[in-house]
DNA sequence: GGAAGCCTGTCAAATTCGTTACAGTGGTTG
DNA sequence: CAACCACTGTAACGAATTTGACAGGCTTCC
């Protein structure tokens, strides 16, 4: 409960920086000397930190308004949560002419918030070592949807075709799974895509071919497929959205960056490839 | 004192993702939620932020390799002190740590780009209409993809499906069409996604469904599928990436945001379904 | 030079916090 | 089906923190 919301703590202490007493003063500029990290912690440490007695501190917090230490405490950390937001999030760039909350606008807040999260998150090796295991021809490559993420999976699948061969994606009946497992050896690739409301299928078959010694990758949501224990790397993602289902947008960006990148890793033999895909469907269609 | 002096509390925690536990999943979670700052306050708000008890928090950060929770909050503390003044964190939205050139920074900006460059040019009313349409119980829906937009277009019926009865997904084989047109009336939506290397069958379906009476709805680039000539509405977006195909990610989320609006528009009929589809599909399941 | 007023630190009380020990739960294995 | 294992929450303890009361010290003004 901040008393003045309408500024910020640094901004109060300057303007009252007149009426500061001597401890005040070293408080604040202790404070300022690494604004706010110095607040963060105990109030005995800040109090050392500025090299005053502890009540001077609580003194300072009172004057400022604030009921005690603790609330103090509070907003810088909200101030500096704020402040971490993307600067994207001044959205007075989307839809134009909608207003605020139109679905459209809400929607592209929360698109850009998840795919701006994911990326903050992302382990970026991990990404790559992905992209090595695509892009060696020598593996086999299979791509595993659940029922919603299964769209995602057949485009990744669409273009992985396009850049090498051998890539395959996992039917959507369990039944057949055991005619694809049989094919998976050691050194080939199980993509996984399992997000929220896990399919312990999934999992069986992800158990299934990490026996088979095959390598096991998972691109998950925040909190994260069980697949994860068994899997060589795994990629957690923000699909939060305003609706009853959540986001695959994100999912499908990253699998549009796979793509691209695993094309850049093996554009020699890739490059080929594409133009040939070039002849044979022109062919397949009218002149133009 | 921090335990490993290499890694970053965000890092060593995905690294350990894999042998998390359901508790500790909800910590990271929530953590990464609005990370650091969530860790920076009590143990107790931790906790109850998670709705995980105290001591789950005290097990993982001791997991970490910290001593003690304190020691956990200060590692966060200089962890963020020093993203602080690095000014080159301003410009970090993007990937943590990878470089600017990397891949999955150019494709966030492209991606970016092509949504917020989607949404200066939409029309906004003839998105409310086109969800009018769409939330029309009476009208049958259906939808259409090409090669690399199907993926797309079963995406939106998959969960169109969920919101409203009625909705068929084109098969990709023009061949059975026909066994679909005969049941296109003339109140009938057909919904195309048509991007670049607009494919001359569906213009040719879209005629046939235009002679029928139905309502043809287009979701195309920014050269815009000749299509539009026959379509009620048109919406175009943007699609460049830095890839040598084009990227869907605006696509879907249209596609989403269409969803999502839908439900909205007929709140009181769509949510005793989804209620319903839920009773269903966790019969099918586990219990949990 | 003295007295009043404000400021600051010391100290102790009260509260909150971090931590440990223990018991209950659910899932797995034999 | 029983026994085990891993995991999680409750409860209680001890420690650290926050806060209020008090007294000493400095300045200021009469």
């Amino acid at each position: 409960m901040p008393p003045q919301r309408a500024t910020t703590v640094a901004e109060r202490l300057r303007l009252m920086s007149g009426e500061l007493t001597a401890a005040e003063r070293k408080l604040m500029a202790a404070l300022f000397a690494n604004y706010p990290m110095a607040g963060l912690g105990s109030i005995t440490d800040f109090a050392r930190e500025a090299d005053v007695s502890t009540p001077s501190v609580l003194r300072l917090a009172k004057k400022l308004g604030f009921a005690g230490y603790p609330s103090f405490q509070e907003e810088l950390r909200s101030e500096l949560s704020a402040q971490l937001q993307n600067p994207i999030s001044k959205h007075d760039r989307w839809a134009a002419e909608a207003p605020d909350t139109h679905i459209l606008n809400t929607f592209a807040t929360a698109a850009m918030e998840n795919l701006s999260g994911s990326l903050k998150l992302m382990d970026h090796r991990a990404f790559d070592a992905i992209v090595a295991l695509l892009a060696d021809r020598k593996r086999k490559v299979f791509v595993a949807g659940g029922r919603i993420t299964g769209a995602v999976a057949s485009y990744l699948v669409t273009h992985l075709q396009m850049a090498r061969p051998g890539v395959s994606l996992m039917p959507p009946t369990p039944t057949v799974w055991p005619q694809y497992l049989i094919d998976i050896g050691k050194n080939d690739v199980l993509l996984f895509f399992d997000i929220r409301r896990y399919d312990a299928r999934m999992l069986d078959l992800a158990a299934s071919a990490r026996e088979r010694g095959a390598k096991v990758v998972l691109i998950t949501d925040q909190w994260i497929s069980p697949i994860a224990r068994l899997a060589m790397h795994s990629l957690p993602l923000r699909i939060e959205a305003p609706s009853s289902w959540d986001s695959n947008i994100v999912p499908l960006f990253l699998a549009e960056a796979l793509v691209a990148a695993t094309v850049n890793a093996s554009w020699r033999e890739t490059e080929a490839r594409i133009a040939e895909i070039e002849t044979l469907s022109d062919n397949g269609r009218r002149g133009k």
